[in-house]
This record gives C-alpha cells, structure tokens and sequence, in this order.
RNA sequence: GUCCCCGUAGCUCAACGGAUAGAGCGUUGGCCUCCGGAGCCAAAGGUUAGAGGUUCGAAUCCUCUCGGGGACGCCA
C-alpha cells in the first residue's frame, strides 16, 4: 500500500500546482495536536509567501482544488494557512483491512529503488571479550541491517573484525606455548577465558624478551603466510568466535561467520592501495610515512592534515585496511550505499577516509556513504560506564545482570509458572531491555545507563511493549474458553465500526506504521520507531481500558478483534523483526 | 588553537523548519462486581544554556559567548 503521507503530498501538492501555476510542496506530516486532526499540510506558508499572495486564502484556495474526499473529511484552514486534515472513517476502515490482508508486510511497501547496500558494524577484536563499547554499534548497526532489509534492498552485512595486526605474534607464540600439540590434535585447544589468555600473552611479551622476539618472528612468518603459523591464527580466530558468537545469538543479532570479512582479509591489497594512491599522485611521503592529504582538512598549526596510510617502518594502518576495504565493497561487492556505525569519535577519521576513497576516483556522486555516529554509554555519574573498580564492562556481565534482574520481577510477578518459561521470560526481558533502551534514545546523545530504568514497567522500555503485546495475545486464548471464534468474526470482514474516540485514535497510529519505519530509516534513528511502538502500546492501553472486545456487542466484537490482531502483529514485526527483540505470549 | 557532538521540566529523555515544546520517572489526587492494575485518568512542573541573526514561522538553520564531552602524524 502507498504511504497515507505520500498520496496527501501527491494530491495538496497537485492542486497547489493548479491554483499558484508553479510546483510548490504541500509538507504533509502528521499533525503535531490531535485538535488538529491527523494531518496537517503546512507548505501554504512558503508557497503563498513565493507568488506573494495571502497565504490563508491559498489555503482556501487549495482546499477548493484538491480532491482528497475519498480520503478525508471536508478540510480546515486553520492558523496563518495550515491545511487541517481528517481521516474519514470509512477510509481508515479501509485501510486497516488492507493492511490485515497483507499478513507479511503489514501495508508496507518496499523501496522503489532497491539498492546493494553495506551494513558496516560490530566489529569486535579478536582475543578480547566484546564489551559495552561494541553494543552501540553491534545493535543500531543490526536494525539499519533490518531495517534496509525490510525495505527490499539487498544488504551486505560487513563484520569488520579486529583479527590481524602485530598483537597477534604474541597471541600465537603463547598458544603454542599453552598447546603444544596444538598442531596435531586441533581440537585440544579451548581457550576458556579470552581476556586472560590475551592478558597473559601481553605480559609474557612485556616480560620475557625471548618470548617478544619469537612473537616478533611469529608476526613475520603471518604476513608471509607460512602454513603452521596461519593455523594457530586461524585457531585463535575460531577460538574468539566461539566466545562471542554466543553473544550475537543472545542479542538476537543477525550477523554470522559468513558476515565476517575482517582485516585479515584485506592484508595482502595494502601494498597495492598504497601503490595505486601513488600512482594517482595522491599519496606522498611526510616525514617519512606515505600521506594523502585530502582538501579541507587542516591541523592544529593549520597545515594540511594528513591521513597516514603507511608507517615510515613501512606498515599499515587501519587507515589502510580501510580504504581497502571500501574500494572492495564498491568494486568487488557493487556496494551503492556503504553505512559504518562507530562511536562518534571516528568522525574525522571517515571524513577523511571517504575524501581519500572519493580522490582516487572510488567513489562517485552515484554512490552514498555514511557514517552513522553515535554517543557514549555513561555509568549513573555520567561518566563513561566503567565497572565499580573502574574496569570495562564486559558485555556478557551486563546481559547477565539484566536477565537476573529481570527474573526476579518475573519471579515476583509471576511466581507460579513453570522454571523454564520464567527463565525464557527473563531473558526476553532482561536483554530485550538492554537494546530497547539503547534504541530509545537518540543515537548522537550519550545516555546514562540504568538497570532500573531499563526494566521498569512503566514507560518507554521493553518490557511495557512486552507487557503490551503479552495482554492482546491473553485476550486472544480467552477467546476460545467465551466461545468466540476470532478467525471466523475477522474471516470476510469487509466493514469495520470504529465509534469511540480509544478505537480511532489506535486505528489512526496502526495505518501510521509505513510512516514511522520511512522516518527510522531514512535518518538511521531506531528511536523514531521505538517512539512510535510506545504510541501504539499506549493507544492500546487506553482502548483495552475503555473498550472491553470478547464481552463486547455483535457489531462491535469483529472489528475490536481486529485493532487486537493488528496492534499485536505491528509490536511484533517491530520489536521482533526490526529490533530483534523477543516478543512474549505470556510474561 | 582548529574541528565535531551535546546543553530542553527536579531526574532520564523525545520533538523528520510549523500552531499552546511532549513522554516516563518522581510528586499530588482519582479509577478494580468486567478480557492480565506490569494498567488507565488527571494535576503541578519550561525564558529549549545565553546573546544576536535568517525566516511568514526557530529547540531545530547561521554567527558569537558560556558549559560538558570528543577528535586533531605514524593506535584502532
């Protein structure tokens, strides 16, 4: 189905165009008070003010012209020139049927252009425990994923992880050191706790100088691909996949091996980045290191700032490995739109980098890259979540913590259901908590982090979406015990009675959803759709207060059912397929 | 020093250039013979850090000031 806000734009914006002579746009939204109606035009303004004429009287003028009474009520001018529009009953009828029909989009259509587009994001290091630093990025990057997924595009997700670099001479030198027969019998090696194997390495190259040159040898004979050496890397990366792989699955995260595409991956064309740069006279020597120096970017003396693409010691960085990996995904991959998510601080860095990849001729107009920021996560005092003695959080920590948590409302709440189904409970809550509170928020701000808040009952978290979805899907077991047949009442219902303000106003917010899901989309923001599930949960809160559906008389009992089955199917596909958060039949 | 992000109710946060800036928590007061009260209704609470400017219209765009965070040559 088309989008409500697009077919207002096309028909106001058309009868503009025959009343002023020109094009002009009609700025439909949503209306920004319920006494104004559902939609509001606020283009007369800016038209009225371009042809010089009284913008309330275009106003009329336009209402005049345009044919919209299929849609809505006989429109209002009101304010200096806003066009106020009502939805008709009998359109919203309509429109809810279509939207019920169509079980698997819910009314949504996908995008006109469906476009190859790169998810980049995640990105956790090799031989370290992921931790509260990778969740930002782990899980808005996974909606965007969802998101553009949804949307019909094709999309390539990227997992750019941290598995190659000096640190792992180290890395491999201690696990020979630890598994002998590592070689012999691959299967031996379990490296049960990663953030010491990695600590314990570090401090025997620290310690030990025999053990740092045969780590330094060990980076040597990796870069050169030696076959012994390749396979304990090889095992180390296994080993680290086994650790947060898990971790993916318990945050419902989409990524897989088969996304992985790490910086080992792009080892052996650094030379020829660098090469090809030079070639182009883009990349020159500075002190020593190969630069590019990309226009517009200056440092603190106001000299060209440069991005080092090669050590003086003839290495690479990820600055490097980056460029590589960009004019892979456009090159190999046919990438049209390439999304990083990182924290914020990389900014420049992927202003330059895009620069560079733009200066070697890369990338052009037709191709889009974005680097989609985000803020810190704080602890209670504002300052960057840290650990009470001041360590990193690790990430599994803080699931765990959540679905303890979580299990004791559960177990306070509901104490007599089985063991198994609380614990599945509590994990849908605990970690369902955890992201929706990260998505809540507008990704550019730093938010302070909080259990309590998180998992409180009330407001905008999950498990009040939860709660939500869990009372329709109670309604609709009951159902059966008060012999009422849903699927035969919903079954070639072709009219709906929408009579009390609580079933309008959840209509209203259902046919909505395509509007919220294009907002979240076009602007990265996971927030624009949680904002919108709280509306429709709190749209339905009201209407299950005010409106009993299985007690409720013959005429009114089908279409009660229906804005049940909807607003359960909306919550769903949003908090389930979008933000891969669980929903619950019963909490 | 230059650049980037942020500054909104007591607290945590929304607001896709539009009308009287919205939620939740907390506070105060209502609502259970009825489908899950993990709920609903209502009240109080604001010079959108400050000053200019652009615009018919600014929390939003521009300039400056103040405050917080971050980035800025061989880490990622």
């Amino acid at each position: 189905m088309r989008k409500l806000t697009d077919i207002l734009e096309e028909r106001i914006s058309a009868a503009m165009g025959a009343v002023i002579g020109k094009n002009a746009p009609a700025l439909v939204r949503p209306a920004a008070d319920a006494k104004f109606g559902d939609y509001q035009a606020n283009g007369m303004m800016a038209a009225a003010k371009q042809v010089k004429t009284n913008p309330r009287q275009l106003a009329e003028n336009v209402v005049a012209a345009m044919e919209i009474a299929d849609i809505c009520e006989p429109p209002e001018v009101a304010g200096p020139g806003f066009i106020n529009l009502r939805l008709k009953d009998s359109f919203l009828a309509e429109r809810l049927l279509g939207i019920y029909r169509d079980a698997e989009r819910l009314g949504v259509d996908k995008a006109e252009t469906p476009k190859i587009v790169v998810v980049d994001y995640s990105a956790p290091n090799i031989a370290k425990q992921m931790h509260v630093g990778h969740l930002r990025s782990t899980i808005i990057g996974d909606c965007i994923a969802r998101l553009y997924d949804f949307a019909g595009h094709t999309v390539i997700r990227q997992n750019h992880i941290g598995d190659w670099g000096t640190q792992f001479g180290m890395l491999i030198a201690y696990m020979k050191a630890q598994y002998p027969h590592l070689l012999d019998h691959p299967a031996s090696a379990q490296i049960a706790d990663l953030e010491a194997f990695y600590q314990n390495a570090k401090q025997l190259s620290d310690d030990n100088e025999s053990f740092a040159k045969q780590a330094r040898q060990e980076v040597v004979q990796l870069h050169n691909h030696y076959p012994e050496t390749m396979a304990i890397w090889k095992q180390i990366v296994d080993q680290s996949r086994q650790h947060y792989q898990p971790i993916y699955e318990s945050l419902n995260i989409t990524l897989t091996a088969d996304d992985e595409r790490g910086e080992s991956f792009y080892a052996d064309q650094l030379a020829d980045v660098v090469a090809e740069l030079k070639v182009k006279g883009l990349a020159v020597e500075s002190d020593g290191a190969v630069c590019v120096f990309p226009e517009g970017f200056k440092n603190k003396d106001g000299q060209p700032l440069p991005f080092i693409i090669q050590k003086s010691d003839g290495a690479f960085l990820y600055a490097t490995t980056d460029l590589a990996a960009l004019r892979f995904r456009v090159q190999d991959l046919k990438a049209e739109t390439v999304i990083y998510v990182t924290d914020a601080r990389q900014a420049l860095h992927f202003q330059m980098l895009f620069a560079a990849a733009k200066m070697a001729g890369w990338v052009d107009e037709r191709i889009t890259l974005e680097h989609v920021t985000f803020g810190t996560m704080l602890g209670a005092d504002g300052k960057p979540f840290k650990t009470r003695t001041g360590g990193t959080v690790k990430l599994k920590d803080l699931l765990d913590e959540a679905v303890e948590r979580a299990k004791a409302v559960v177990e306070e709440k509901n104490p007599d259901l089985p063991a198994e189904q609380k614990a599945q409970i509590a994990r849908a809550v605990g970690v369902g908590a955890v992201k929706y509170a990260d998505y809540a928020n507008n990704r550019n701000s730093d938010y302070v982090f909080s259990f309590d808040r998180m998992l409180s009952l009330d407001g905008n978290t999950a498990p009040y979406m939860q709660y939500a979805y869990a009372r329709i899907k109670s309604i609709q077991r009951k159902a059966a015990g008060k012999e009422v047949d849903i699927q035969n009442e919903l079954n070639g219902l072709s009219a709906l009675l929408l009579t009390e303000p609580a079933e309008k106003d959840l209509a209203k917010l259902l046919v909505r959803y395509d509007q919220a899901i294009a907002a979240a989309t076009e602007e990265y923001r996971p927030n624009y759709l949680t904002s919108y599930l709280y509306d429709l949960a709190q749209a339905f809160s009201r209407f299950y207060t005010a409106c009993p559906v299985l007690t409720a008389q013959a005429p009114h009992r089908p279409t009660r059912l229906l804005l049940c089955d909807l607003t359960a199917r909306t919550i769903r596909h949003g908090l389930s397929e979008l933000l891969g958060i669980e929903v619950l039949d019963q909490m």
